[in-house]
DNA sequence: TTCATTGTACGAGAATCATCGTAGTTTGAC
DNA sequence: GTCAAACTACGATGATTCTCGTACAATGAA
C-alpha cells in the first residue's frame, strides 16, 4: 500500500512553538484522563510508554487523548520501535506560559491528596 | 429593612471550595471567550458588571459563559439592583491550586501581546 | 517467515458545548 | 402605574467530544 509518510520512519504532526494557544492547552488539561496522563508522564521524569499509563479507557480512546494532547503542543511523541514515547514540552510550555505547568501539575497532585483523604 | 442580599427568588448556586475540581476550572478557563471574562474581572480588580466585557458574542452566550464560570467555582455572581457583579473567587482557587489563577491571567496576557504584535 | 507487541484508522453512538433569537422576569427610576 | 435596563429561560442548531469495537499497520524478535 501507499506509505503516508517516508519508508522506515513514522512522522507525527506536532504544532510549532509559535502555533500553541493557552486556550488550548488548556482545553488539553480539562480532561480527567488526560490529566493523569500529563502527571504520570511528569512523574516519569523523561519519557514514558503509551502502554505505561494505567488509564480506565480502552486502547483507542487512549490513543485519543495522547493525540489530543499531542496537537495542543502539551506532549511530544516519538516513534521508537514498535512504542511511541511521549514527553512534556516543557521548554515550550514553560517559555510561553511561564509556572503554568508547574502549577497544573501540583494542583492535580493536592487534588488527588484532598479527595482522597475524605 | 431590605436584606444586602435578596432572601427570596435572586439566589444563585455556587459551589462550595471543597467541591471546586481542577478539571472543571481548567475546562472553564479553556474558551476564548471565558478567558477574556476572567482576565477583565482581574483588570477590574474587584466586581464588574456582565455588560462592561465587550464580548464577540451575544447576550444569551454571554449570559452562557458567565453561569459556565460561576458553576465551576471560578466566579462568584451577585446581584445588585438590575445588574449582576462578578468577581473571582481568588480565595477559593488560590487555597486549592495555588498560583494557577495568576499564572494563567499572566499566560493570557503574554499571549495577546505576543499575537498582537505579530 | 511467523508471531506478538504496540498503536492507528475508521466508523458510530451518546453526550456536551457554543451560539443564536425571541420572549419573559426582575429591578429601579420617573 | 409605566418604562427602560439588565439579565434569564427556552428551544434550536450545528459542531465538537468522549467513548467504544473491530480491523489494520509497523516494528522487532524467534
Amino acid at each position: 500500500m501507499t506509505p503516508a509518510t517516508p519508508s522506515g520512519s513514522r512522522s507525527l504532526d506536532h504544532p510549532d512553538r509559535d502555533d500553541i494557544r493557552l486556550a488550548e492547552v488548556l482545553h488539553a488539561l480539562a480532561d480527567p484522563v488526560r490529566l493523569r496522563i500529563v502527571c504520570a508522564i511528569a512523574a516519569a521524569d523523561g519519557e514514558l510508554n503509551c502502554a505505561d499509563v494505567a488509564l480506565p479507557v480502552s486502547k483507542s480512546t487512549c490513543t485519543h487523548h495522547f493525540r489530543v494532547l499531542r496537537e495542543h503542543g502539551v506532549i511530544r511523541q516519538i516513534y521508537r520501535g514498535t512504542a511511541k514515547m511521549n514527553a512534556l514540552r516543557r521548554a515550550d510550555l514553560d517559555a510561553l506560559f511561564p509556572g503554568l505547568l508547574d502549577d497544573v501539575l501540583r494542583a492535580a497532585d493536592l487534588e488527588v491528596r484532598r479527595l482522597g483523604d475524605g
